[in-house]
DNA sequence: TGCTAATGCAA
DNA sequence: TATTGCATTAGCA
């Protein structure tokens, strides 16, 4: 076996320390920068990766900043190397992996942390006081005023305190316990919520303040529960993507979420509190919030350390703006945040608000349809297995099928054997069983999920209101939870019937629009390869095109079994396919998915062109990147593993692509959002689900809605192919999907 | 009670 | 051994 080698690309491993893309960051988590971190991390890359050599290489640099960092760099490895006993050649800065290395590298790592990019102790050099006194209020807010209004800049930071969600509904009715500001520095203050303060007064003083003052904050979501920004209340136009440089010096006041920010810069961290930007960004240690006060109420907590929790991240929102700020200017994705994260924000707060009626007595009695059937299907395969067990157990399905009636076992996980549906269908012809089993699967699902999952969701005002998540996906998707209602069944009739019990409030209709393979559109466009833009214009049915093309038959003869591989491979692409997992989704041999897959290349030589730069980039820079300059960060392609960086190429395949289809749905989303403000319609944008958009419609408003939406949707961008988005209207959402 | 694995729903 | 998510159930510490 050939040598593994740790493979040390200066310029990248020092830009990405610098940017923090990925994270580098110590075992406490505390972000480093710079050569320390580039050290930092190669060294535990030495511990942990299995490897036998280490190599460095470097290219040219054209940031100053960075260029400087690598020449440091660069000086220093080579001390290192000459330390060793280790000749050093021109252009080869390669040298075996040995303990003498390690430690030789960590007494480096010790002689630069004492510098400037030590870690600083963690002190909060902050007062924080409390009070509930209306003129003091009055006082902190009109001194708040006459700061943030001299200079844009001069941020004013908030935050508004929610208690916990009372434990026994799902009820999301939050209570206001106070808002925390801070403009100075030496000096945060927290307003509780009680008396004549009461949580509107507070939405009304920071809705007033955001009109004059840029005001930053932590999930700014949340806090248009009590506020309007002035930038939205008076907006009525769409998605604009100014140069950056008009951003830097905006001429009015804008609110800027640190989340958000945080999140762009790195969109793959699992997830972020207000104590990870603390410990990121300012290098302080903010106790989280369910260490200091568990899942109680916050009301029984001691006043003085909700004071101080509240005050404190206010405080890490004056200092971390800056920070963020700098720092998506240099990533290009200032931008991005400006004109799409922020004003999505409120798009994603009003749906959210507005909700979706789900009727409750058809949720019911859908479940109830359910349960009968379910019911005489445990019977019948009590009966089969010749005892009782509980079927929703894999352990013990997999010990009634495999040893007790002796089916022939295929895969095995982890922990025993493989009861996956995939593996069912296989085993369906050995034993009457094996259906009975996929039924009852199917249906458990659909009721414990669906039937009863959704029904725990509807509030007092009978609508379902889900929360959309911005800060999730890796690749800028937003998500749903709580409930999911992105993943309501579609594929089966029984599964699709669930749709009936989401209506619109009385008199209106839903108008719904969803994109026409985006994805692969996409890919068209940003591969620019000439034979995918040609098939999308030249007609509808792009498989039956791309069929025609791959296996050389004319459009019409076309068999219904080509098109299905043809569609499988087009999907596959999107994703970063292998060959193996063709052949799984095909049900066919390896060699013949690979046989497909290189068809296809050879139909669409600008394809495989494409993946491979996109490759060698991300594999050069650390990250992949939309259209629009959000960037995903891929780590696994530096992983020693195989395998992890096999999956770090299909990544950077695919988040360029999901990516700008999430890019482009969100200006949609704005350019919809503003144009039913504009126009003053009675309509609401009330679900997203990543390729569609669901409006609930005044039957007055439908013809002007629905050419609204698809008008929008289709001219999100300018592609190289049509964006197409079909429009159908129905009476729930069964019906106008 | 809290965590993980297995499973399956969507784009 | 196909991308991105979220919810449920079992099973176990």
């Amino acid at each position: 076996m050939a040598d593994n080698r740790l493979i040390i690309d200066i310029n990248s491993l020092v830009r990405d320390a610098f940017y923090a893309i990925p994270d580098f960051t110590d075992e406490s988590g505390s972000h480093l920068g710079g050569v320390y971190g580039a050290l930092f991390k190669i060294l535990s890359d030495l511990k942990t990766g299995d490897f036998e050599r280490v190599e460095v290489v470097h290219g040219d640099e054209e940031l100053s900043l960075i260029k400087e960092q690598v020449q440091n760099f660069e000086k220093l490895w080579t001390e290192v190397l000459l330390e060793l006993g280790v000749t050093v050649e021109e252009g080869s800065l390669s040298v075996p992996k040995s303990d003498a290395l390690i430690e030789a590298l960590q007494n480096k790592l010790a002689s630069v942390s004492g510098g400037s990019e030590g870690k600083s102790a963690p002190i909060f050099n902050c007062r924080i006081r409390s009070t509930s006194d209306l003129n003091e209020v009055e006082d902190i807010f009109a001194k708040a005023l006459s700061y943030g209004a001299k200079k844009n800049d001069n941020y004013v930071a908030f935050y508004v305190l929610f208690d916990n969600p009372s434990k026994d509904s799902h009820g999301k009715e939050k209570e206001v316990l106070g808002v925390s500001l801070c403009f100075d520095e030496s000096e945060a203050v927290f307003i509780k919520a009680e008396n004549f303060i009461t949580a509107d007064y507070l939405g009304k003083k920071l809705s007033d303040l955001s009109e004059k003052v840029s005001l930053v904050t932590f999930d700014a979501k949340q806090s248009y529960k009590i506020f309007e920004p002035f930038e939205i209340k008076i907006r009525t136009s769409g998605y604009e993507d100014d140069a950056s440089d008009s951003i830097t010096t905006a001429a009015s006041p804008r609110l800027i979420d640190v989340l958000i920010g945080a999140y762009l810069l790195n969109p793959i961290k699992n997830d972020y509190e207000p104590s990870d930007v603390a410990k990121e960004y300012c290098k302080l240690t903010l106790e989280k919030r369910t260490d200091l006060f568990g899942k109680n109420s916050l009301k029984e907590a001691d006043e003085k350390k909700v004071a101080e929790y509240a005050g404190k991240i206010s405080y890490i929102c004056l200092l971390s703006a800056p920070l963020i700020f700098k720092k998506l200017a240099k990533t290009n994705m200032l931008s991005l945040f400006y004109n799409m994260e922020m004003p999505l924000s409120y798009i994603l707060f009003a749906m959210e608000k507005e909700g979706i009626i789900a009727k409750n007595d058809e949720l019911k009695a859908y479940g109830d349809k359910l349960a009968t059937r379910i019911t005489e299907l445990e019977k019948t395969i009590y009966e089969a297995a010749g005892c009782e067990f509980n079927i929703n157990s894999p352990k013990q399905l997999g010990e009634i099928l495999f040893e007790k009636l002796g089916l022939p076992a295929e895969k095995k996980t982890k922990s025993g054997y493989s009861t996956a549906a995939d593996v069912l269908e296989k085993l369906a012809p050995e034993h009457s069983i094996v259906a009975d089993i996929l039924e009852y699967r199917g249906l458990a699902k659909l009721k414990s999920t669906y039937a009863d999952g959704l029904a725990e969701f509807i509030e007092a005002d009978g609508r379902i209101h889900t929360s959309f998540n911005q800060t999730i996906t890796a690749t800028g998707r937003i998500s749903s939870t709580e409930p999911n209602l992105q993943n309501i069944p579609m594929r089966t009739e029984l599964g699709r019937l669930i749709r009936k019990v989401f209506v619109p409030r009385e008199g209106y209709v839903f108008a719904d629009a969803d994109y026409s393979q985006i994805e692969l559109r996409i890919l068209a466009h940003m591969s620019g390869d000439q034979g995918l833009i040609d098939a999308y214009h030249e007609g509808e049915d792009i498989h039956r095109i791309t069929a025609s093309k791959v296996f050389h038959v004319p459009f019409d003869e076309v068999t219904s079994l080509q098109r299905r591989n043809a569609k499988a491979v087009n999907f596959g692409i999107v994703y970063g396919i292998s060959s193996f997992g063709l052949s799984q989704d095909l049900s066919i041999s390896v060699g013949e998915a690979r046989d497909y897959m290189e068809k296809y290349f050879e139909t669409y030589p600008g394809v495989r062109a494409y993946q491979e730069k996109v490759i060698s980039d991300a594999k050069e820079k650390g990250y992949s990147v939309t259209m629009y300059g959000r960037r995903r960060p891929i780590p696994e392609l530096k992983a020693g593993n195989f395998n992890l960086r096999q999956f770090g190429e299909r990544v950077a395949m695919n988040a360029p692509i999901q990516g700008t289809a999430a890019d482009i749905m969100k200006i949609a989303m704005i350019n919809v959002f503003f144009a039913i403000k504009r126009e003053n319609l009675r309509s609401r944008l009330i679900l997203q689900i990543h390729d569609e958009l669901v409006i609930e419609t005044d039957p007055a408003e439908v013809d002007k809605v629905t050419a609204l939406l698809t008008r929008e949707m289709e001219n999100a961008a300018r592609l190289a192919v049509p964006l197409e988005a079909e429009c159908h209207v129905g009476s729930d959402w069964y019906e106008a999907k």
